[in-house]
RNA sequence: CGGGGCGUAGCGCAGUCUGGUAGCGCAUCUGCUUUGGGAGCAGAGGGUCGCGUGUUCGAAUCACGCCGCCCCGACCA
């Protein structure tokens, strides 16, 4: 992509409403626009990296089991009516009647849904386990949107629902969704503790949230040290053999949010393991039972053909809030610092005199080669000066630059960047082109 | 939902107290000069001053009502 017939406003200056980092960034950095308090437009570079978190969760959920469709964001109230939460949701829940004056909702979570396509279809032990999630807008009327993605109205979330015959193989479900949530945020660049949670409205005896720790976090969180920086499972990771090892070994250290702290055992652990700390909620996961399987009637036959009622969960990823998360995570004083694996683009390339016949050569180039390559190359070629391009590359914080400028071009050298360590390396034009077209890791 | 604050050009702001017909910086457009870390000079365009009602010869400015947005707290993916 050019930079000169894309569409990314930059904002040299931070609009006033903004707070915290990840929104003052996002903002400058031409990803979103916000429309109301917590509605947000996104903006092609926004829109990329959206799409580039969503595809690692969408990977990760498959790789664990999970099956992808898509329910619709507006909802029937009746649906709702059945699990007899319509009335005890309350004014978060945006209530909307159509022109038959039929009571609908915009779906701030979809359990009764996906309970009711469950039923409908689902009449066999023989058919579970089964997990089935979607990728989808949900809308809760928030008191106080704030933080820009990080708490909107209207956020992207992954939620995913196991249906089981007993309780014992929904806890396999709940340990498979677990792994895989180790590993989604690990993927994004972020390191992540799951730490037992509340589980609130919802139910349910067995929940774990999912903490990045970042200072401007919203929640208070104390954890063992070692959680941090415990590696996750590999790729390869067997999702039908042991799962358990992997959940001890995260559950049995202590981490906890502020509503779930116990004091008198974080201080027993040694001082210098003690972590207090900020932090972010990515995600949640819950195992809530027959609660609505027994209210909405889901029921399968079992092998004794009798029915049973199914066991459930839910597992919850805030897409969008990612996003913010990530670079509450990573950024610098110049801007963002993206992550490879989110970036809207995998470098930037630098006219530094678009018009010389020199560097325009060496950039159409070393453009072709790598976009033929399969990189998505976000090619400079505006005649802005080279202090300007330098600072909105870094402001929107790829995570290599390639800069050609006359004097190195004379030479048939370029200069390559890395955003993150500020490292640079004088590499000829073919070499540069070898460096990433053959990149591996992108 | 309690408390506080703010709505003036795309963004950041001044002007409001003390009413007289709107300004600064950045951005945008044109030209010239510049060209490796957000350039300089000259010129230009862009605003029903959030909306409504009222007071007044006259309202961005005063009064009343409404809407929107932000911050702190309580609540929450």
């Amino acid at each position: 992509m050019r930079v000169s017939r894309f569409f990314m406003p930059l904002m040299k200056e931070t609009p006033a409403e903004a707070q915290i980092v990840s929104h003052r960034l996002m903002l400058r950095a031409g990803m979103i626009r916000q429309q109301s308090a917590g509605i947000y437009s996104w903006l092609p570079l926004g829109k990329r990296v959206l799409a580039k978190i969503e595809n690692i969760v969408r990977e990760e959920q498959n790789r664990a089991g999970a099956i992808e469709v898509l329910m619709p964001t507006l909802q029937s109230a009746d649906l709702w009516r059945e699990s007899g939460r319509y009335d005890a949701y309350g004014a978060e829940m945006l209530r909307i009647t159509d022109r038959h004056e039929r009571e609908m909702l915009y779906g701030p979570t979809n359990e009764e849904m996906i309970t009711d396509i469950f039923r409908s279809s689902v009449k066999s032990y023989r058919q579970l386990p089964l997990n089935l999630y979607h990728i989808q807008w949900k809308f809760r009327d928030e008191v106080r949107p704030r933080f820009g993605v990080m708490r909107g109205r209207e956020f992207l979330m992954k939620d995913a629902y196991s249906f089981d015959l007993d309780p014992e193989k929904a806890r396999i479900a709940y340990r498979k969704m677990f792994i895989a949530y180790l590993r989604t945020f690990a993927r994004m660049g972020l390191k992540s503790v799951p730490m037992r949670a509340d589980t609130g409205p919802i139910g349910g005896d067995l929940s774990h949230e999912f903490i990045v720790l970042a200072e401007t976090g919203e929640s208070q969180v104390f954890c063992h040290r070692d959680l941090i920086e415990m590696p996750v499972p590999g790729a390869d990771f067997d999702y039908e053999g042991d799962l358990e090892g992997v959940f001890n070994q995260r559950t049995s250290l202590y981490a906890a949010t502020e509503e779930m702290h116990d004091a008198a055992a974080f201080g027993a652990l040694p001082a210098d393991k003690q972590v207090t700390a900020r932090g972010i909620e990515v995600g949640h996961i819950f195992y809530f039972g027959t609660k609505y399987s027994k209210s909405m009637g889901a029921k399968v036959a079992g092998p004794d053909g009798t029915d049973v009622t199914v066991e459930m969960g839910s597992y919850g990823i805030g897409v969008s809030r990612l996003m913010g998360a990530i670079i509450e995570a990573s950024h610098d004083d110049a801007g963002i610092v993206w992550p490879e694996s989110v970036a809207p683009f995998d470098l930037g390339l630098i006219n530094l005199k678009s018009g010389d016949s020199a560097t325009d050569g060496a950039c159409s180039k070393i453009y072709a080669a790598l976009t033929a390559a399969g990189r998505d190359v976000l090619y400079d070629d505006t005649d802005e000066r080279a202090g300007t391009k330098f600072a909105s590359m870094d402001l929107i914080g790829l995570p290599w630059q390639v800069i050609v400028g006359p004097k190195g071009v004379a030479n048939g050298e370029v200069e390559v960047k890395n955003r993150r360590s500020g490292e640079r390396e004088t590499l000829s034009v073919d070499a540069a082109i070898k460096r990433f077209a053959e990149r591996p890791s992108f």
